[in-house]
DNA sequence: CCGGTTTGGATTGTCAGACAATCTGACAAG
DNA sequence: CTTGTCAGATTGTCTGACAATCCAAACCGG
């Protein structure tokens, strides 16, 4: 490419400092966008339909942009969609909640497992998105914003892995997860009492002692679908 | 429209028996297996554009739905689209081999680990799964036969954790290793020298052995990940 | 009065055509 | 050698429309 005759071009260093990716643009990007705060914050009750027509005219855009916005949120698990009756916001049952949380115990168990082979950048953004839970919990933060916080910590513990495909995947679970604790208003109240939690499970980890933490997450875990379910059993 | 009143026209035919999976479903969900059967055939090369139009005419439906089609690639992983310039067929590149391995570790490792834990049914369908393999090499099937079988089975490993969820994560990052054995013609003539190491592995299954299997397996799935990356550099 | 049938409205699936925004590449200008 | 401009191609989104299908309520015979 660039026949480099005296200065070469190599990175003339750090010019630019924060420079983000700039905006998440697409307008089915920001329609899905909006249909995912709208169902986390509880504005939709599960099994809602999604009517095409309806949403094309609240959210000013037309019905192919919608439709495939739905087709974003479907292939997320947020909402079902059976042929020529429309998508629904999915309802978590107990069985999906259940298996939700096994395969979130086999994702989140193999990075704590691998926590002595992970990179320093890695279990550094695990003490990272704990402090930022903890800070959003002493200042008494609004009740989504803990439940992603607290969501994204336990989504960090994948990233042990170094894999960015179970990162990805890891998401997808805890966004479905998300949906369930959206429906169920009485866990509200329980949602900071788990920053204790979390902390011990990382301070063993940085004693190291692997296996105590595993168990530790494991019982965590299990108690947490526990607790889900049990809610959502009342509703 | 016909009111027969007396004489359907329903084709009485062969009863019920077999009863498959009704129809070949929406238009958009064919074009989508069309597109899937041409990349895993090797009918397109990998980075190549998809472009809408031309898609819409030569499968005789509307761009629309192509598009929708391509979203559904997108979501699978076989394709990546980036705004304002189109779909391309997915190109494997080594890291992202490397990441479905390592991927595919976690999940196939887990369900092994829990060979003891898990159900009659799930066991049986990892013997039935490697019978289908192992029979289908015997018989000398085509080339996409062998694959398919293949990855099958190590589905059916995933299959033993009982999670639901952790199959289809296993079933898409298998998509994505089709997709990178299709572009790799030379690894055709070693598909079924596999067959026996499979048997192996459930054969020490089976003894009860599942600390050794879950050796031979990460060793299994090692060698199969170095294959996979040299055939890829030298493409 | 009740059960099954039919009809109408609502909604989705798919199509056709159009326009603006954006990318690519080449070319001209400094 | 870099920058600005332009034409062609492609995607993103909109409008409008029609057939297929599903849901529910009205309808009718027993």
């Amino acid at each position: 490419m660039t026949s480099g005759t005296d200065a070469d071009l190599r990175d003339p260093g750090p010019v630019v400092l924060g420079l983000e990716p700039l905006a998440p643009a697409s307008t089915v990007d920001r329609a899905a966008d909006e249909l995912r705060r709208a169902i986390f914050d509880g504005d939709i009750e599960g099994g809602t339909p999604l009517r095409e027509l309806a949403l094309a005219e609240a959210l000013g855009v037309s019905r192919p942009t919608v439709r495939e916005a739905l087709g974003v949120l479907v292939a997320e698990g947020l909402a079902t969609r059976e042929p020529h009756r429309g998508v629904h916001v999915a309802t978590p049952e107990a069985d999906s909640v259940r298996d939700v949380c096994a395969a979130r115990w086999v994702l989140e168990g193999a990075g704590v497992a691998r926590w002595r082979e992970a990179g320093e950048p890695q279990r550094e953004h695990v003490r990272h998105s704990l402090q930022a839970y903890t800070d959003a919990v002493a200042a008494e933060a609004s009740y989504e914003t803990l439940n992603a916080l607290h969501l994204a910590f336990h989504v960090s513990l994948v990233g042990l892995t170094g894999s960015p495909r179970l990162v990805a995947m890891a998401t997808s679970l805890v966004h479905e997860l998300r949906l369930a604790l959206a429906q169920v208003e009485r866990l509200k109240r329980n949602a900071h009492d788990q920053a204790d939690s979390h902390t011990a499970l990382v301070r063993l980890l940085d004693d190291d002692d692997v296996d105590g933490a595993l168990a530790f997450l494991e019982a965590h875990l299990a108690s947490a679908e526990e607790e889900i379910v049990a809610a959502l059993g009342l509703g």
